[in-house]
RNA sequence: GCCGAGAUGGCGGAACAGGCAGACGCGCGGGACUUAAAAUCCCGUUCUAGAAAUAGAGUGGGGGUUCGAUUCCCCCUCUCGGCACCA
């Protein structure tokens, strides 16, 4: 009989089956087997369609997640869509139609993508950010961080992009331009909501290590949150009663202060003025004004050559007694630390540079690593690094560490100054001034000022509005819906008007891991039950993209919620997996402009869904970047075709039990197959599944090794095992809801195996070596082989190394 | 500059935990089938020399530890990602 793969028959029989049967759906409090949550990065519901990277990384965990369902675990593994944001508004405007139809639409077409391809999602718990009753409970716990004092609204300077006429969160801006559109952003003063999240830097730094995320995300979040310890000291002004506070993170090189810079924005400016001679005065009122008028970017960009100006006063360095000119210039920064400091230029470059430039001494302080004092005349001599402390009176001969105690020990004592922890962290912008958001459940009235909304009124919807247009003044589309904005106060049933600031889109994908665990629960945003039984999520897989801002803000959150007894565990991810990104062929970004993008439509209609989840898994490394290839894809498609005609005719119901060979066969690749998908390796895992076809394809299987090698397919290829089950083993019952057989640990390692024979470091032949092989035994069966007696001849072996199952090296 | 990841055939990539480097796929060469092509199948394919058996070299470069190093240690070069006048 002659068979041809034809994945059109049967595939989306199959996905009809098992998603209307509702095959994959997790169980709630289920406490005979163990849970395991697999998370992934819900996608944004965008015009176009699926993204193909959105394809290989869900095809990927979906093979993790059915085979933890069939080594019997209660698997969660969800979807939902991040809806709400600035793609879907613009489109909306742009095509005259209400946002939430457009993304009523986008989800239908996504939704329809990922069965095509058969993952094995939950879709019982689907969540959507923008359904009411999703963002009811973002809204409540944005009220619960509003009564906790950590939801407060100022007016403050935020980046505003003109473009999108939007207010930016400083995370989202690089190199001062907006990340999404590019256009540079500016400065206004606008009244927004700040949420406070440096309240818990300390906790989002030091509960890192509860998890078990890659070293490199650890770091990156450590980075973002920037904790250090600084030291401000008092430094008295010579000749008034005037005070200068300057910050370091390095007082162990007090003693080699030589001048201290202070920021030309700096409020004491204002004081020490007057300080100043009239001429030194008239410099430092130009410098100040010139560089106040250059933008944030042109002072940074400037990095070539330092600028400054001598303001003709001095102070005392109240550690080293020392008197140090005071200059102004813009390299020191207003928003780090102090906006004063202390310039030692034996120790820092940028210190060094401005010394340099200005004719101020340098003095050495610190000795290099191997006690080096030499003076320090060139910018390649800075020594930046720590050491021993010397020519610095009562910090002589400690390390830096130890100076740095002291030193703090001794500002301390004196009551000049404070060790004091800082954060690069800045607080979380959290307002945006859009209609296609959550909008904020707050009412401003005249007598009782900001006001909750009461929870049973929640959720406060979206009203429907003509334009979405965002207005030039920096308001929100809501605020022309006069009838919407004017309310009553909900305290003393006054007048009031409606905040018309929206939520930013990370608001909702802060807690969806939540609301996964407990979806269509109207009282709570999820039961404690729920979340106890599910939580934490055992993996979270997603993108590069999010590792900062995605998972310090959904941390955050987290832990608001733990604080407030909602949630056991203090952290919600228990480990986390970076992926690779999709590229087009030839290692370029796929882009509608060099028209190289490939859908996962495209792919499942011309090969079908298993060869596409296959060939996605196969084209590399799970976190490495990965090239679009139609020639490997179309040897993947060759391969799964070859395998489907296998499979089907393998079994041969003449043959009573399969050779010896073929069941330690099997059984290795029962072995490989779940460590490699286990440990993320998806490419050996289908490469193991080719090895195994082209060494025994052509040989007959009995029915036991014929289902065994189902199951080990089902995770990647799981309509075809679920095809040839149906066929040939089971008539009701489905390949993935069998158990994954159990590996047979002493078939792993043969009895007598051929062992690479190593002389002097080279291998010149092989033997048939038992584990169980002695000195002697090997001795013998050396002399006794043809080629490898010929090395040994007239030769005195000094020494044989046995590494059993491994080799045997000899040395002569 | 700092932090993180990496460098293996013509290409993408394998190699448990220091033990036969190059699994698997692509490409390429040869052959079978065919009137022919496509598809399919079989054989070969790290480089150098050799008809072959075989020998030598070989995992970015240089050193080290080891019977043995792609793997561990030190130094250097380059590539990618993040941060950055953060004092």
């Amino acid at each position: 009989m002659s068979y041809k793969y034809n994945p059109k028959e049967f595939e989306s029989k199959w996905q009809e089956k098992w998603f209307s049967e509702m095959n994959y759906s997790a169980k709630d409090l289920l406490l005979d087997m163990p849970k395991y949550y697999l998370l992934v990065e819900f996608p944004y519901p965008s015009g176009p369609g699926m993204h193909i990277g959105h394809t290989r990384n869900y095809s990927m965990m979906d093979a993790v997640a059915r085979l933890k369902r069939m080594k019997g675990f209660n698997v969660m593994y969800p979807i939902g869509w991040d809806a709400f944001g600035l793609p879907t508004e613009n489109y909306a405007i742009k095509v005259k139609r209400p946002p939430q139809d457009i993304t009523k639409e986008n989800i239908e077409n996504f939704r329809r993508q990922l069965k095509s391809l058969g993952i094995s999602f939950d879709w019982d718990r689907e969540v959507n950010t923008t359904d009411p009753s999703y963002y009811k409970w973002t809204q409540w716990i944005f009220l619960k961080l509003f009564e906790k004092g950590l939801a407060t609204k100022s007016e403050m300077p935020i980046n505003w992009c003109p473009k999108c006429k939007v207010g930016c969160a400083n995370e989202e801006v690089v190199d001062s331009k907006h990340e999404r559109c590019g256009e540079t952003v500016e400065k206004r003063n606008i009244s927004q909501w700040v949420l406070k999240i440096t309240e818990y830097a300390d906790r989002l730094d030091d509960e890192l290590d509860l998890v078990n995320f890659p070293d490199s995300v650890k770091a990156l979040q450590r980075n973002w949150i920037g904790r250090k310890v600084w030291y401000d000291i008092e430094y008295k002004v010579e000749n008034s009663e005037e005070i200068i506070k300057v910050s370091t993170t390095r007082p162990d090189t007090q003693f080699g202060s030589t001048f201290v810079v202070i920021a030309p924005e700096h409020e004491i400016l204002k004081k020490l003025l007057p300080l100043m001679n009239e001429s030194e005065r008239k410099n430092v009122e130009e410098y100040i004004s010139e560089s106040i008028k250059k933008s944030e970017l042109e002072r940074l960009s400037e990095t070539k050559e330092k600028t400054g100006v001598f303001t003709g006063l001095y102070c005392i360095n109240s550690i080293s007694n020392s008197r140090l000119p005071i200059y102004v210039a813009d390299f020191v920064l207003t928003t780090v630390g102090t906006g004063m400091v202390v310039g030692v230029p034996a120790h820092d470059s940028r210190d060094f540079e401005f010394a340099q430039k200005f004719g101020i001494s340098v003095k050495r302080v610190i000795e290099g690593e191997k006690g080096e004092r030499a003076e320090i005349s060139s910018l390649e001599q800075v020594y930046e690094g720590e050491g021993r402390v010397f020519n610095s009176d009562f910090l002589d001969g400690l390390r830096s560490e130890e100076a740095r105690e002291k030193v703090g020990e001794y500002i301390k004592q004196k009551n000049i100054g404070d060790v004091i922890t800082r954060y690069h962290l800045r607080d979380w912008i959290f307002s945006r001034q859009h209609y296609w958001g959550e909008p904020i459940p707050i009412v401003h009235c005249e007598k009782c000022g900001m006001v909750p909304i009461p929870e049973e009124e929640l959720p406060l919807e979206l009203p429907k509005v003509e334009k979405y247009e965002p207005t030039d003044t920096g308001e929100s589309p809501l605020a022309n819906i006069e009838e919407w904005v004017n309310t009553k106060c909900p305290k003393c049933k006054g007048p009031g008007k409606r905040e018309t600031d929206t939520m930013p889109n990370w608001a909702g994908s802060s807690w969806y891991y939540l609301r996964y665990c407990d979806p269509k629960n109207v009282e709570e945003f999820v039961n404690r039950k729920n979340s106890d039984y599910w939580m934490p999520v055992d993996h979270y897989e997603g993108g590069q993209e999010h590792i900062t801002l995605h998972l310090l803000y959904s941390r955050f959150w987290h832990k608001v919620l733990f604080d407030l007894g909602y949630l056991r565990d203090k952290e919600p991810y228990a480990s986390r997996s970076i992926h690779g990104v999709v590229l087009g062929e030839g290692g370029v970004k796929m882009s509608k402009s060099l028209g190289n993008v490939i859908g996962p439509d495209e792919l499942v209609e011309r090969y079908g869904a298993d060869v596409t989840r296959a060939y996605m898994m196969f084209m590399g490394p799970y976190d490495g970047n990965v090239e679009w290839s139609t020639r490997t894809i179309e040897g993947v498609k060759r391969f799964v075709s070859k395998y489907f005609v296998f499979l089907l005719s393998a079994w041969d119901s003449k043959v009573e039990k399969s050779e010896e060979q073929i069941k330690v066969a099997i059984n290795r690749l029962v072995y490989k197959i779940e460590k490699d998908i286990t440990d993320f390796k998806f490419n050996t895992a289908v490469a193991a599944l080719m090895q195994f076809y082209n060494e025994h394809s052509k040989e007959k299987f009995d029915k036991e090794d014929i289902t065994k090698l189902l199951i080990v397919s089902a995770p990647m290829l799981p309509h075809i095992a679920e095809e040839i089950w149906a066929l040939t083993i089971g008539l009701k019952s489905s390949v993935h809801d069998q158990l994954w057989p159990e590996v047979d640990k002493n078939t792993l390692k043969d009895e007598e195996i051929e062992i690479p024979v190593q002389i002097q470091g080279k291998v010149r032949g092989r033997l048939l070596l038992s584990s169980q092989e002695t000195e002697e035994s090997i001795r013998e069966k050396l002399l006794s082989d043809n080629t490898l007696s010929t090395w040994l001849s007239d030769k005195n072996i000094k020494k044989i190394i046995y590494v059993p199952n491994k080799i045997v090296s000899i040395i002569l």
